[in-house]
DNA sequence: CGGTGAACGTA
DNA sequence: CGTACGTTCACCGA
């Protein structure tokens, strides 16, 4: 860490403090953070926090850019893998202490008496025997000065651990430690700033989908019994069907000469010609789908009055460490994408990584021939050309080959497949074998993912199945969530390099970002993520061996076709 | 009331 | 559908 720690810590009363080799400031939360936020601008610092959920809420309500951090509990997660990374967890973990000793939080009856003294402190939170107080950090802490400021301390006793054990990891560690960290804050901004909507489109489609805006809850039973009502029309004597309840979706095609194991989409697709009913219950899903989860419902208690739909966001949540977002924003239907609308003075500028994984795949087993292949823009033409397929045959293979696709003809391209990239297969060979037999694997930044807690308890005659579903977990994690991490680079540069033009990052969906923008500033802002597209790339694979490509297109609508 | 599976939206 | 996630619904068992 070249720029200067400083411990930037909260306590549930609303106070903070800030520690680091020129300060030592504790006092109301808005007043520290003021002083953090002059650190920030004119000192070369790198803010430490426990976990900037907590931690920075108030220099993310404030505006604080905060250029650099280290999230403790992101590092943590990124050493061990998993999610849990709570204050003591990580401080252990960063300490060698057995987690089986973690102290417990009290819990006001006789079991308090039966564990070891969560006041018998060396310092104001570190206890005798090494662990954090468990009440340290919980909501139902109140530290005095002394206190917090010694929980900062520990803040940036346990950073410097985390610093030292992740350069062990590996040579690209520390950096995702960092980025990892800056994606942590930046989940702060876009749960702050929300994505901008075109309220009137959003309600024009809504419309469209599940019918007008009901005026009371019986008005609601009407419109929602009309539209069963499409339905149930082409089968007599079956109209009280509950077409919510799959089982009797399931029965009621039966009767009318449908015999299927399920009645999921892809399923259905091929008998719409069969009857009648089966294309009507297909669409009825579809408009079911937006009036209970992107309905007026959603509208109201999601969109802001100012306009934008606001969400929780985790910067490395899942196996893999993808960012995760709630209320719809990673999962919008398509439909709806032309109601997310730049404001008034703004415009969007959206930008997706082409063909991120196999390009990363490229980079993580270090084959040659695949990035030789990373140069073209299009990347599954050269393969095509050496395995000496059609396109759409080579496009399938390389899936196939990553994910582990059972069903499908890929089978002889799989096997040109190994003979020109070699290293390639070889690397998702191997993690393939280390998802069988249970044994962590490290993404490329080196997340710790671990294999022995997940599809663990098949039964004897699903055992094989589940090894193989482990494998194919395993050979994805490792392409996936090293993808995860270049993208969590890639936005954390976007995020710095364009704050000056009054450019936000309003979206980020695991290959792709949307940065609203001040009109005058987009044709420089766009420029500028390419830019940092590039240079995020060469950070991470530490040459430019494997070239990545990004489609960036000024546009005002998040639907709208790219320029 | 909490947990589970079906279903489906996105990448 | 290959993997991953979030949300809603009906059902199940307490």
């Amino acid at each position: 860490m070249a720029a200067a720690p400083v411990a930037f810590v909260t306590s549930p009363d609303g106070r903070a403090a800030l520690v680091g080799p020129d300060v030592s400031d504790c006092g109301p939360a808005d007043v520290v953070a003021s002083a953090a936020q002059g650190l920030d601008a004119a000192a070369d610092v790198r803010f430490v926090w426990w976990a900037a959920t907590y931690d920075a809420a108030p220099l993310a309500a404030r505006g604080v850019p905060v250029a650099r951090c280290w999230d403790v509990a992101e590092a943590h997660r990124l050493l061990v893998g998993g999610w849990e990374a709570g204050a003591q967890l990580a401080w252990a973990t960063a300490y060698g202490l057995d987690r089986a000793g973690l102290p417990r939080a009290a819990r006001g009856d006789l079991f308090d008496t039966l564990t070891p003294d969560d006041a018998d402190t060396a310092s104001g939170v570190v206890r005798r025997d090494g662990y954090l107080r468990a009440v340290a950090g919980t909501a139902s802490w109140c530290p005095d000065d002394e206190e917090l400021l010694a929980w900062g301390q520990a803040a940036l006793d346990c950073a410097a651990r985390q610093a030292s054990a992740l350069a062990d990891v590996g040579p690209r560690a520390i950096s995702t430690a960092q980025s990892e960290s800056a994606a942590a804050f930046l989940c702060l901004e876009l749960a702050r700033d929300g994505l901008p909507l075109d309220r009137a489109t959003a309600e024009k489609l809504i419309g469209e989908a599940a019918g007008p805006r009901p005026v009371d809850d019986a008005d609601a039973r009407r419109i929602r019994a009309e539209r069963d009502r499409a339905v149930l029309k082409h089968v007599p004597g079956r109209e009280h069907t509950d077409l919510r309840n799959p089982l009797q979706v399931k029965d009621l095609l039966a009767a009318v000469g449908v015999s299927v194991p399920n009645t999921r989409k892809w399923v259905l697709e091929p008998y719409r010609e069969s009857h009648a009913v089966v294309g009507a219950l297909l669409d009825w899903r579809k408009a079911e789908r937006i009036a209970t989860t992107y309905g007026y419902g959603w509208l109201d208690a999601q969109v802001g009055p100012d306009d934008r739909l606001r969400g929780g966001w985790t910067a490395s949540d899942g196996a893999a460490g993808r960012m995760t977002a709630q209320n719809g924003l990673h999962n919008l239907p398509t439909d709806l994408r032309p109601a997310v609308a730049a404001h008034p003075g703004h415009v969007f500028v959206r930008a997706d990584l082409g063909q991120i994984e196999p390009r990363v795949l490229a980079a993580v087993s270090g084959d040659a021939n695949l990035a030789a292949a990373t140069r073209a823009d299009d990347l599954y033409a050269p393969v095509a050309s050496t395995l000496g397929v059609e396109r759409p045959v080579a496009k399938v293979a390389v899936l196939a080959a990553m994910y582990g696709q059972r069903s499908g003809a890929a089978g002889e391209a799989l096997k040109g497949l190994e003979r020109a990239y070699p290293v390639a297969m070889r690397y998702l060979d191997a993690a393939y074998a280390a998802g069988l037999r249970r044994e962590p694997l490290r993404t490329y930044g080196g997340r710790l993912v671990r294999l022995d807690a997940v599809l663990t308890d098949a039964a004897p005659e699903n055992a094989a199945a589940y090894d193989a579903a482990r494998g194919r977990f395993a050979r994805n994690a490792v392409v996936q969530g090293s993808a995860a991490e270049l993208f969590k680079a890639w936005a954390a540069t976007v995020r710095a390099t364009t704050r000056d033009l009054g450019a936000r990052i309003v979206l980020c969906l695991h290959d792709e970002l949307l940065l609203h923008v001040p009109e005058p500033a987009a044709q420089e802002a766009r420029a500028r993520l390419v830019t940092a597209l590039q240079d995020s790339a060469r950070r991470w694979t530490g040459s430019t061996q494997v070239r990545f490509v990004v489609d960036a297109s000024v546009v005002r609508r998040w639907s709208e076709a790219k320029e």
